[in-house]
Formats: C-alpha cells, sequence, structure tokens
DNA sequence: TAGCGATCGTGACATTTGTTGTGACCGGCG
DNA sequence: CGCCGGTCACAACAAATGTCACGATCGCTA
C-alpha cells in the first residue's frame, strides 16, 4: 500500500543521509517488508537479557529512550531516539539484549524483520556501510553522553544535553529556530545525564533566573543559545551530521596500509 | 614472513571469536597487507578532528585506551584496550575522528590500511559479520561505562572497573585466578570513572582495609572477587563473551517481519 | 650519588549533589 | 464536578566528592 511506501521513502532517505545508493539499493531498500506498530508511553520495545529474534525499527513518528538498570535499579538513559531514527541496528548481530529499549511517548514505528535486514546489508554494500555509519554515529553520541556525565558539572550537563537535542532536533526539521518541544520529564533528564530529579529542577530553575532558557510545558525555549553552548562546551563534530561516504570501497589511492 | 603470518593467525583468531569463517576467509584475512608500529606510552595514535585516511590497528601487545577532552580539559577515558583488541573499527567509516586515541603502555600493533579493511569487509560477508559484532560489543561496552560513571558511588564505579577489566583479561589469557597487572595509575582510573584521583585513593584504601583487594606496584589481587562483584553489581552479560553467529543471512526461519 | 618527575598517600576544608518532605498545579477520568 | 496520579517547585539538612596543600617513595638519568 502507499502508505508503507511513504514510509520507506522516509527509509531511503535516512540511508542516503549517510552514503549514496545506486538505483539497485534504493529498490531493495523499498522492497523491505514492513510492519506498521503503535507503541503507548513507557512500553519496553525490548528488554535486557531477552533472546533476540526480533525485527529492528524504524521511527515514524514519536520518541523512544534506550536504557539499562544498576542492580539496585538506578537507571540510566543511554540514548535517545527521534523520528527517522533506526532503532535497534545496536542489537542486530548480538544474540541477547544488552539494554531496554523503550517508548517515551507515543510512538509509531515500522518493523523490519532481522533476516531480511541482514539480508539486504549482504547484497547492498552501500546500504550497508549507510547502516555501519549510522551504528557509528550512535557510538559517537555515546561516547559525547560518557564525556557529559563523566566530566561536566550539573549546568554544564543539562546545556549540554539541550544543545545536543537542539541540533538533532534541527537536522530532522522538527525545531525552530529559537526552540523546541522537549519530550521529557525532569527526572527523565535526571536519568539521562545522572543527575536527581530534584538538582535537575534547581539547575533549570538558575538556567532560567540567568535568562537563557524559558519552558513553557514542554516546550524548550532558548533565550541565548550562544550563551547555553558556552556553559555546555557544545560543539556538533561528534553527531558527524555532514557524514556522507560515496565509496564502500574508500579507493582515494593512497593505500599506506598496502 | 612468518612473524606477519603468526599476527594475522591471531586475527583470524579474534574473528573467529565472533563469526565462524569459511576457509576463503581465513584466506583473504591472511592476504591482508600489515605493518607493524610500536608506540611509546602515551604517544597518540589518532586525533580528534583528524581527518582519516588511516588504518585500523591490531593490538599485538600493551594497552591503549580511547579518551576525549571537554572544552575546559577535563579528560574522560571512555575505553581501554588490550592485547588482541582491534583499535578502531569506530572510524572505519567515518571522514572525521571524533575522539582521541592513545597508547596506554609501550604498546606493538599491526596496521591494516582502510581500504584494504574494507574490501575485506565488502568481499566476506562473514568477516564483515564479524566486525560488526566486534563494533557492536563496543557499544555495549560504553553503554556500561555509561551507567557505571552515571549512577554508581564511588565505590561501585572502581569496583566494576576491576571487574570487568578481570574478566577481559581472563578472556584474553592474561590474567591468573585471583589477580593481574593493571596498567593504570590511579589518576587514569579516575579519568575512567569520573572521580579525582584523590577520591580515587581514598577509595580504593577503604577497599583495601575492607580486605578486598591488595594492591603491589602493578598487580592488582582479588581477595574476595564475590565481595568486589557485589560491590559492583557486576554481570558480565554486557560483555557479549559467548557470543558466536554462524549464519551472516540469519536464517533461522522465524520471518516475522514478513 | 644526587636530583627530578611521576605516582601514591593523606589531612583539612569547600562545594556540589543527594535526600527527605511537603505543597502547588494540572490534566484525565470516574 | 471532584478526585487522583504525575509533575514541578522548593526548603532544610546530609552525604559524597572535589580542592588544595604537603610529604613520602621510587625509578631514572645527569
Amino acid at each position: 500500500m502507499t502508505h508503507t511506501s511513504l514510509i520507506l521513502e522516509r527509509f531511503v532517505r535516512k540511508m542516503e543521509s549517510r552514503c549514496s545508493l545506486s538505483p539497485n539499493d534504493r529498490e531493495a531498500v523499498l522492497a523491505l517488508p514492513v510492519m506498521q506498530r503503535t507503541y503507548q508511553p513507557n512500553t519496553y520495545i525490548i528488554r535486557e537479557g531477552e533472546l533476540l529474534q526480533r525485527h529492528c525499527a524504524f521511527i515514524i513518528s514519536g520518541f523512544a529512550i534506550r536504557q539499562k538498570l544498576t542492580n539496585v535499579g538506578a537507571r540510566q538513559i543511554v540514548s535517545m531516539h527521534l523520528p527517522g531514527d533506526l532503532l535497534d541496528l545496536q542489537h542486530l548481530y548480538l544474540n541477547y539484549a544488552d539494554h531496554n529499549v523503550q517508548a517515551l511517548t507515543l510512538m509509531e514505528a515500522a518493523e523490519i524483520g532481522r533476516p531480511a535486514l541482514r539480508r539486504l546489508v549482504l547484497r547492498n554494500p552501500r546500504v550497508a556501510t549507510a547502516m555501519w555509519i549510522d551504528a557509528l554515529v550512535d557510538s559517537s553520541i555515546s561516547r559525547e553522553w560518557l564525556l557529559n556525565v563523566g566530566q561536566r558539572d550539573a549546568r554544564g550537563r543539562i546545556a549540554h544535553l539541550l544543545c545536543e537535542f537542539a541540533a538533532r532536533m534541527t537536522a530532522a526539521g522538527m525545531a525552530s529556530d529559537s526552540g523546541y518541544e522537549l519530550p521529557m520529564t525532569q527526572e527523565q533528564i535526571g536519568d539521562a545525564v545522572g543527575l536527581t530529579a530534584v538538582h535537575v529542577n534547581r539547575t533549570i530553575k538558575a538556567l532560567k533566573a540567568e535568562n537563557l532558557i524559558t519552558r513553557d510545558k514542554r516546550h524548550l525555549h532558548f533565550h541565548d543559545i550562544e550563551g547555553i553552548r558556552a556553559i555546555a562546551g557544545f560543539s556538533s563534530l561528534y553527531l558527524h551530521l555532514d557524514q556522507i561516504t560515496t565509496d564502500p570501497e574508500d579507493r582515494p589511492g593512497d593505500e599506506r596500509g598496502a
């Protein structure tokens, strides 16, 4: 049906933002069997420890998070995903899930069976490259989060989260120039940056008091984005937003390793 | 020369611990052009921001770390690598390095040119799968570190680091049953778990006082590994040590996505 | 052999962050 | 309409962690 093909068009666009595809590749992607599915807020999509013979989900609308729990139940959100993100490449080749994946808001996803996806990767090198890059960017973000939580103080951490989200929402065409809808509660922000909800509250209050941001319900408005960036020490390089690969073989002549 | 082939044998073994290879695959890996190289302690192997048209390194002996710096110079170690680890898959398909890679000790590495490695991946699906898995395990470790730094207290963080290292060193055949050589200073431990060197010192002192560990120069000895595991809340599942894939196509019949 | 830099050890004190508890607000639902 | 759960706000106090300062040790090299 045409609805399915709209979704796959979007998936193609996502892949092409990572690696340019041939007409063949495009066709193969468009032929993928997908199943659309809706998740209520807070529903688990994958549970840690679960045996994986599932599918990978592509987010159509809404937001998802990935998180882990310590033995004593403390929760760390390890990543956030927005519409257009591929939801778990991270588990494509593993037997057991090592973390939980959860819908943050009401969420619609297109699910692609693992076997179909693996076959696509086998037969279409440029698609494979696009998926590699997607997974690598994911890892890069994860490293930046580790730096954030490990080395910045509360202000810096929160400011950094807001900046990253701004950059990603903008890239997804979901932000106005001065703000966006932030779909997280203060408690969730705390779980993402390793702080308690109370301290998140204090810190955001301070940011508001300095006229850097305002928050109205879920809408976040930047009054001084440069100020926030400075506090965060934010640079978007780690998002690899401009990463485009044209040749999976990497033929540019300089074969130093040879 | 025979020395080179010894190194590649080891590389093959690494790949085979991730995905079983065909004789063809093995041959292709063994035919890779490698260049051996020695790095002095603290030498940079890759620098953040650098344009990547380099090689990937396979560690023969010694240790390496990957790290990032904040704008104010605070350092977060985001991962550690030991002999037998593939040192930067993380950058295989990216244009710019998003973090630094540094030798921790005197280190010998075998360097494989990026083009050669990419070609190998294109032509040998099982090798590609092995490398996917390697990269995914890397990400999984990164997530666990994030959980560690974000949610555990100082004792838990350090205990967890020690447990992880024990598990990995054991898997690499480099640990005795009661301990191993830990190649990090207290300051480096601090940079890995998001604490100051002073506090690392305090915490380790407490662990010693409770007769859980002793440290003699660089040698770490566990007196009560179960005690340490309990403090860390350690479970080795996230290391995916038993992960072996046999079929890149994932054909087991259940094509739910279809 | 003496000196030097890196690492470890430790104490006193400062600061950040967590904990507990309580109330206001708001939106959904009986 | 009124209740109720979730979220936000905020205050007082407790605990964890950072900062600064200094000395001890040890291996290396001039």
